[in-house]
DNA sequence: TTGAAAGCGGTACCAG
DNA sequence: CTGGTACCGCTTTCAA
């Protein structure tokens, strides 16, 4: 195979380009981007057109449209695990409101992992994206750096930091978790215990520690009781040998609260394992509402968070900012810095 | 604290450009371009550029860099759902495989709708990903003649099709469905039912389905007695009210086979809801290997899948492809068109 | 409504 | 080892 020298019907290696549109169609490049993005042009044309993209299959190059023009079609998206279903569900929030703006989603998991997070946001930076939301409110200095420096809006998911990089939506997990302590200290539980992850890159996870130790004081519940075992994501695995844990060390607890669904899950499985009953023997909340929290048996007494609604309200955020800076708006107009998502105490059976 | 005062020099808008770069090192953007790559360049040359960079906090444009090479560093990945677990999963060992090549992943959720993986394999395309892959083998013909003509490496996951676009990396589901009926069988059960979902858009749901009214035959167990309920993706909330349904219509069943083990999940809580033991009343199985099925009481018997391990074996495949592509190797030297995964029955308490 | 020219920010190629 | 030049495929801008 010797390479096309020039001249005559050279048979075009490669996918055809708008250039080869325009010819087909008898009209020039010019008119051909104008039909695609939906433009004026006399119905004629726009027929001609359409008919030549379609007998070629025709697929406009993204890079060298973004370049052209100096924006990009993406947004990009950072969360600590895909696995995780608050996460992924976040994720399909982002994804429905984006989509309708055409708008593509770059999505990375960064594992909670910091260093991580700001590998994944220099690459992301690479695309050009239009806005970029990120969970939590922990970044390295260099990651802030990064953020700043790109000028695209930031938004911080699932936490409500005192001092967002641009906005925040999410809620206070230290409050979420004091009010779960308040509803188990209404249902007559005093020896009140915890189990959480062990990893100190679990932002969110800490706060509900947080949320639990201070609400404990509060309520003048005793000293705290708090386990902690294992890595980020905590999984169902996860419940089992912290309950385990928890009640080697503090036989008598009453009720526990748990940094999730997920660990509350695993703990009454094990609580069943051992003939104790639940809430009989030991009441067990979870936080997070996931499904495994309203299918089980017993149901999951839970911190209910609409995950979905948080990816869907940081869509229209990020949507909002950007069309403020469109029509120039200065910082004036700018979205609220912060978007406050309810959450609410879920009574089920468990607890 | 030295705060760069702006000179009178013209405040260029927008991020710094590779030209910033060169400049500042008193070198030409080839050279910095060069040590970027990591490429020939003295090592002062290295040096002088790479302070500059930091100084700049330049980040390279990703759609200049593909334009002007005309490759991307985009590998595309479409699954029918996100927030099911396997596929998460499969997503997690792809990008793992592919992030050590400096591959960036774009993710599209189908959400199990072949006109929406059309959308997106188009839209994709815009990016001019490097590799596709796709999940099962059920596609539109205009997906297929998108793919074709793109004339990049495609792999289809989760399944094994007689013909595949290209390659495929799975297994089988209609002869695991019938292992696992097999299994069931062997343990004395006659009289199996099967819960599953009512869509047709599942095809690896219909396929297991499948297997098992062909075991259930084979094996002379009678009339088979499926029950097809819910939209997929099949979630917890499925069990119940399918094997309440199961029961209603055969209610001296013995053993019920699951499509997945969420399903199965939800199927043993109803039955714990109804005082009805598992196994010994009614067994259950699964389908999957699911965190649910280890942790979950009693633990479920289920059908191991290596979802990540597809994940790791897809971006195997695409890079050994797009390797083999790079040295000019014609289709003998292509990877094998079919790789298969292993399965299997994973006996637990349930079943 | 349509077309021609310029150029987006990099990299391939070849020369020095 | 380094630099100049052309050009990737599209959109912007301006002119017709």
């Amino acid at each position: 195979m010797t390479k096309t020298t020039v001249t005559t019907a050279a048979p075009k290696a490669g996918p055809p380009r708008m250039s080869d549109v325009a010819r087909l169609a008898g009209v020039s490049k010019m008119t051909v981007s104008r039909v695609l993005a939906g433009r004026s042009a006399s119905l004629a044309t726009r027929e001609r057109v359409q008919q030549a993209v379609d007998q070629l299959g025709y697929v406009a190059d993204a890079a060298a449209g973004a370049l052209s023009s100096g924006r990009s079609e993406f947004v990009a998206v950072l969360v600590p695990s895909l696995s995780s279903s608050n996460f992924s569900d976040t994720v399909g929030g982002l994804t429905a409101v984006l989509e309708r703006e055409g708008l593509q989603l770059l999505i990375g998991d960064t594992d909670y992992s910091l260093e991580r997070e700001e590998r994944l946001v220099r690459q992301m930076l690479r695309h050009q994206p239009r806005a970029i939301a990120l969970t939590g409110a922990q970044h390295t200095d260099a990651t802030r750096a990064l953020l700043q420096r790109s000028g695209i809006p930031v938004v911080e998911m699932w936490d409500l930091p005192s001092e967002p990089i641009d906005t925040a939506v999410g809620f206070s997990n230290v409050k979420a978790a004091r009010e779960m302590v308040r509803y188990l200290a209404g249902r007559g539980y005093r020896r009140i215990g915890f189990i959480g992850g062990a990893s100190t890159l679990d932002r969110r996870g800490l706060d509900r520690l947080k949320g639990y130790q201070m609400e404990v004081k509060a309520q003048g519940l005793g000293e705290p009781r708090a386990i902690r075992l294992g890595d980020s994501p905590i999984t169902m695995s996860h419940g089992g040998p912290a309950i385990a844990a928890l009640l080697a060390q503090w036989p008598d607890t009453e009720a526990v609260m748990c940094v999730s669904d997920m660990s509350a899950f695993g703990a009454i499985m094990e609580c069943q394992r051992r003939g104790l009953k639940v809430p009989g023997d030991l009441a067990i909340a979870g936080f997070g509402n996931f499904e495994v929290a309203s299918c089980c048996h017993p149901t999951i007494t839970t911190v209910s968070v609409d995950a979905y609604g948080i990816g869907e309200r940081t869509g229209e955020t990020l949507l909002a900012t950007l069309a403020a800076r469109e029509q120039g708006d200065g910082a004036d107009a700018r979205a609220p810095r912060n978007v406050r998502i309810d959450y609410t105490v879920v009574s089920r059976e468990s607890a």
